[in-house]
DNA sequence: ACCTGAACACCGTTCAAGT
DNA sequence: ACCTGAACACCGTTCAAGT
């Protein structure tokens, strides 16, 4: 316990670098959740003081720009790939990338917020994903200028439907109390009826803090599908 | 100065309430930004000590529980409200109403995370505001159990579209260095010189820490109309 | 160059003491 | 019931001192 505390001074080898630094980061937000990522406790997961981290990064901000490239870099785009060199539609590849993308985010819904307002310069593998799916959509048609407008609209969309896979159920389930909203009440009721079919009664389990993927929204699903459908046929309808 | 502070002790009359807190919050935020929201900085604002906001509400949460009833309360459903009373389209409806909605938490970007993710029970202006759409969207013939599903699917889109009105411009502003993702770059060039007709060279100006709404991400709003465009089709096709 | 450990100015929250 | 003020366990960040 007590001679297990390095010494101070200069080790030997370095002990961190930013790639140490950005898996155990991502380690940690996997584990806990972004709100848990905290500079001491992530100093604490690699076995450093604090004040170490800040020979390599230039702060919290700087290690988000970090975790961004890492999240980003495990996007699918092997469909839209394979859609560039001939193989496949627009279409489905365009599907694959962004349930993909909202499948990632959604297992670390807690850096949505932080990656979402980020500027992708400096994070090569965001650069690298957004170069595959321009190109794809290049290769079927749609206009240069047209390109951008759609994957924003695209990724605004992802964002979304990626914090709502994490928007508590009990968004449906009302109070006995209150029965204003009676229209959106029974839209509500009739929604969930349908989905009952085939599904034991999720909802009531899991209360405590449990890490993040584990309460899964099972009413993300369809209105997720709905909106994806609705993005990919007006991407088609920009092919002259 | 020094007798400008109020003894300890209970006053004659409350000086605070749920309301002038809720009230107080929203214009720090305004001003500030929800960073800045600090339980120290609001109970400043209101003139009172820190612990004494502990008399009112439960904590932070449900500061920001209160935050989001006052924001959604303010987007306007006029237009859907008319349309169910017998004017107007479920086109130009729909249209006004998710413009307003983005417009609000555009205002207010640094809400989006915070309120995205929260159950709407005990939130009575946002309920209101759903029924208001369900009741449109029932009126013009869409299936009771599809509504939920196109209510959040545009939630979803529109909320990642808040995000994005403040996504730095310079996304689109890249290094000299960094010629990778060459098909971006060109799709991104051939938008930003389509808008460049008729716009001042918005970008270089307001680095600082300015208040929220002051630097609009010029290229926000053609991805939105694109988005809007292909759900407000997407719905109108739920109609048998 | 790269680590430790003390220090600084914060944060949200609790609680005894006052009226 | 509703306020103050001290206190607690945190936060991110800085910096001298070590090697």
């Amino acid at each position: 316990m007590a001679g297990s505390r390095r010494q101070a001074g200069r080790p030997v080898t370095p002990v961190l670098s930013r790639e140490r630094i950005a898996q155990a980061a991502l380690e940690l937000v996997t584990l806990d959740g972004a709100d848990r990522l905290t500079m001491a406790a992530l100093a604490r997961h690699l076995g450093v003081a604090a004040s170490a981290l800040y020979n390599h990064i230039g702060g919290k901000a700087d290690l988000t720009a970090l975790l961004q490239d890492a999240v980003m870099g495990s996007v699918d785009v092997s469909s839209l790939q394979a859609f560039r060199e001939g193989t496949g539609s627009l279409e489905s590849a365009l599907a694959d990338w962004a349930r993909s993308y909202r499948d990632v985010f959604a297992a670390h819904p807690t850096l949505i917020p932080l990656i979402a307002t980020l500027p992708i310069s400096g994070a090569p593998a965001t650069r690298r994903m957004y170069d595959v799916v321009a190109a794809a959509l290049g290769h079927a048609g749609v206009p240069d200028q047209r390109v951008v407008p759609v994957i924003i609209a695209f990724e605004s969309f992802l964002f979304g439907s990626a914090m709502d896979v994490h928007a508590p159920a009990s968004i449906f389930t009302s109070q006995p109390g209150e029965s204003d909203a009676p229209n959106f009440q029974r839209t509500v009721d009739s929604f969930t009826a349908t989905l009952a079919a085939g599904d034991e009664g999720a909802g009531t389990a899991g209360q405590d803090a449990v890490p993040e993927a584990a309460q899964r929204n099972p009413y993300a699903d369809a209105p997720f599908e709905l909106g994806l459908d609705a993005l990919v046929r007006a991407t088609l309808r920009l092919v002259p």
